[in-house]
DNA sequence: GCCAACGTTGGC
DNA sequence: GCCAACGTTGGC
C-alpha cells in the first residue's frame, strides 16, 4: 500500500498505532479493499511521491471494509457529492503498524530479478494498492530481513 | 518542473 | 458506446 509520507509515513503508522486508509479514490484499489481485504492480511507500506521511494516497513489490515466517512464531508478533499449514504461510493480498512524496516528502496527492487513481474514495479503503474504473491513475499521478507511466516 | 502513463469525464 | 480532453500519479 502506497502512502506519501507528507501525508502518512512509516513513522506516523508508528506513533498512532493504526490509521484509517483513507482518500482512496480509484475503483481498482477500492475493491481490493471492499473484496479482497481480510483482516490479519500483512501490507507492505510503501514511502512514494518522495525524495526516497520504497518500502518503509510493514502492516496488517485490521479491520474489515467499511464505508470511508471522508466521502461524506464537504470540507474534506477527499469529498465526493456523487456519493450518497445509502450507496457508498467509496470503502476503506484499517491498517495497524507492525515494523519499521530499513528502506527497500525503488531502485533496489527494481534491481531484483525475482521481483520484475511485480505490479507494483510494472511500467506506468500508479495504482495505491497491488497484491503481492507469496514467492514475491517471500523475496521481500528475505531483502527487508523479517521472518518469512506470514504473507501479504 | 517535466513528462509518461493512466483513469475519468462528458459531448456526441 | 466512442473517444478527445483533461486531471492525476509519481519517478526523475
Amino acid at each position: 500500500m502506497k502512502s506519501e509520507p507528507a501525508e502518512a509515513s512509516i513513522d506516523d503508522l508508528q506513533a498512532a498505532g493504526q490509521l484509517p486508509w483513507t482518500g482512496v479514490r480509484n475503483y481498482q484499489a477500492r475493491n481490493f479493499m471492499r473484496d479482497a481485504m481480510q483482516c490479519g492480511d500483512r501490507v507492505l507500506f510503501y514511502h512514494s511521491s518522495c525524495a526516497e521511494p520504497g518500502i518503509a516497513g510493514l502492516a496488517e489490515v485490521c479491520s474489515a471494509a467499511y464505508p470511508d466517512p471522508t466521502q461524506f464531508d464537504p470540507a474534506s478533499p477527499y469529498f465526493d457529492a456523487k456519493s450518497r449514504p445509502e450507496a457508498p461510493r467509496w470503502w476503506m480498512v484499517d491498517v495497524r503498524f507492525v515494523a519499521k524496516t530499513a528502506l527497500l528502496s525503488l531502485a533496489r527492487l527494481r534491481a531484483e530479478a525475482q521481483l520484475a513481474s511485480m505490479q507494483l514495479l510494472q511500467r506506468g503503474n500508479r495504482l495505491s494498492i497491488t497484491p503481492v504473491s507469496d514467492a514475491e513475499w517471500t523475496t521481500l521478507a528475505s531483502l527487508l530481513g523479517v521472518a518469512q511466516g506470514t504473507r501479504a
